[in-house]
This record gives C-alpha cells, sequence and structure tokens, in this order.
DNA sequence: TTTGTAGTTTATAATGATTCTAAAAAAGTG
DNA sequence: CACTTTTTTAGAATCATTATAAACTACAAA
C-alpha cells in the first residue's frame, strides 16, 4: 500500500481506516472540498464499510495537523475541508452553496503591507463571494 | 433617538431592543468585531437589563440582512459579525484567536482573473493567518 | 511468538451554538 | 380604543462537533 510508508513518516500508525481514508481522499488525479457528513457517506459507498463517526473526525483532523488537507474558512453551519493543499484560493456561489478553486493564477499577487510586531503570515486566503 | 429613522427606513420596527441594541453597536467611533454571546454580555453590562439571547439572533440577522452588519468568514466555534461593513479584510492571529482589521490599503489590489458564467461578484474576502 | 504498552477505534453521551416554537407583549393603523 | 401584524421571549429542539471510557490493534522488546 502506497499510504502506509506516508503515514509512518508523519508518525501517525496506518490502521485500516486511515489507509481507507486516505484511499478516498487521495487516491484521485482530482482535488476536492468535503465535508465531514459527505465524507462518511463516500467511505459507506466506497468501500462498502463503516468507519465510526469519530474515527473519521479524528482522521482528518490528524491528517489537517500534518498538513495533508486544509479547512476553508467559510461561514457554513458544516466544515469544508480541501484535499488541495498547496496555496490557493475559493469562489463561494452563494445561490447554489458551492465551492469552486481559484487557482493562484487565477488571482492577482496579493501583497500584505501591513505588519504586526512578533507575529509571521501564515497563510493568505481569498474568498470570492458570487451571486447572480 | 438617531437610530428611529434607520430603523424604519429599513422596514423595521423601532422597537425598545433594537434601539439598545444599535447603540451598543453603532453608537462608537470605533468599528469592531464580535460573537453573539460578546454582543449579549455588552449589553447586560452597558444597559444593566437583559436582551433575550433568541432577541440578539433575529436582531443581529436582520441588521445583517439590511447592510448594516457582515459575517466575517473564519473557521470558529462561534461566527463572528463586523459593524464595519466597508470593503476591507482580516488577519486573524491564530495563537490569540482574534481578529485585526486590514483596511483595503493594507493590501495591494486584488484582480480576479477568472469568470464564472452567469455569475458575478458580490465581495472579495482576505483572510491573513498569523502565527508567532 | 508472546507480552506489554501506547496509540486507535468505537458507540454513545455530552456540549454548545444556533434555530424553532408558540404564547405574550408591543407597535402601527384607522 | 379595537384590531392586525410584528416582535420578543423562555424554553425546547436541532445538529455539528468533541469528550468518554472501554475494547481493540500496531508494534517493539523479550
Amino acid at each position: 500500500m502506497k499510504y502506509i510508508e506516508k503515514l509512518r513518516n508523519s508518525g501517525l500508525r496506518p490502521t485500516k481506516q486511515r489507509l481507507q481514508i486516505c484511499e478516498v481522499l487521495f487516491n484521485t488525479d482530482k482535488t476536492f472540498h468535503f465535508t465531514i457528513n459527505e465524507l462518511e457517506q463516500k467511505i459507506k459507498k466506497q468501500a462498502n464499510n463503516k468507519i465510526s463517526l469519530a474515527t473519521v473526525y479524528n482522521t482528518v483532523h490528524a491528517f489537517e495537523k500534518k498538513g495533508y488537507l486544509k479547512q476553508i474558512p467559510i461561514n457554513s453551519s458544516e466544515t469544508y475541508f480541501d484535499t488541495n493543499v498547496t496555496d490557493h484560493h475559493h469562489f463561494y456561489d452563494l445561490k447554489e452553496e458551492k465551492l469552486i478553486d481559484l487557482e493562484n493564477s487565477d488571482v492577482g499577487p496579493i501583497n500584505i503591507l501591513k505588519k504586526i510586531n512578533g507575529k509571521k503570515i501564515k497563510s493568505v486566503e481569498v474568498l470570492v463571494k458570487l451571486e447572480d
């Protein structure tokens, strides 16, 4: 399995559940956005077995901490995650409640002029809300 | 009272509760960020009387719909609102869990190159996460 | 291989922000 | 004042997320 090393190198034991979640999340060309519940559905369908909801939460948070997933800052009742962890931004279609990737090249360079003493910039995220 | 007209013009009846919330939110030079619970505390202190939590929620949402408040897109357990409804952006200090305004002039112009068919841009919001 | 232990999974309970409900109160209108 | 509509309210309901604690598993050392 190709994810065993990846997990071990991160200090995460390659359990059956984690490997299965890796398959669903990373074994694809395209990156995508998801909520925990969408992920749970996908697991159920794709592998025809169920992983406890608590484990899905734990695993997603573990992967996020290791930098394999990113949370998308958006006001929604559910938290959205992104398997695309490169620097990029999002459209949010308010009517359809759908996220669309914006490549970095789709947004001109962003230059933050203000500095805060003793703090450094960890990330810059742009959310572009769309209406009809 | 200076907020009576404002409310009436928006089609909102100027009730005692709404006027009091207006005082807390808008009767100040500085704009600020708040959660519903922070607002409730502030009301209790400032006016020495209590407005039902449901009313605070209702009012904040009504004011948001009328454009007097903005939600700040950020992943937090509580929703943050902003009395500054002009176009501007935010720092988010991850350690202190605190929001800091970024004036538009603190961020270079943002140019969204990608277009989506039949949709127009409603807002562009930048969140800059800070770490130590 | 067996054993010990630290890490993981699990079902379920708890939490907490937000929304819903339906009855009482207040505002607006004639 | 009488009447209708809007608003407020306390408390219940909802729902995403986190905590709990017992069972299970990976893994290393003997």
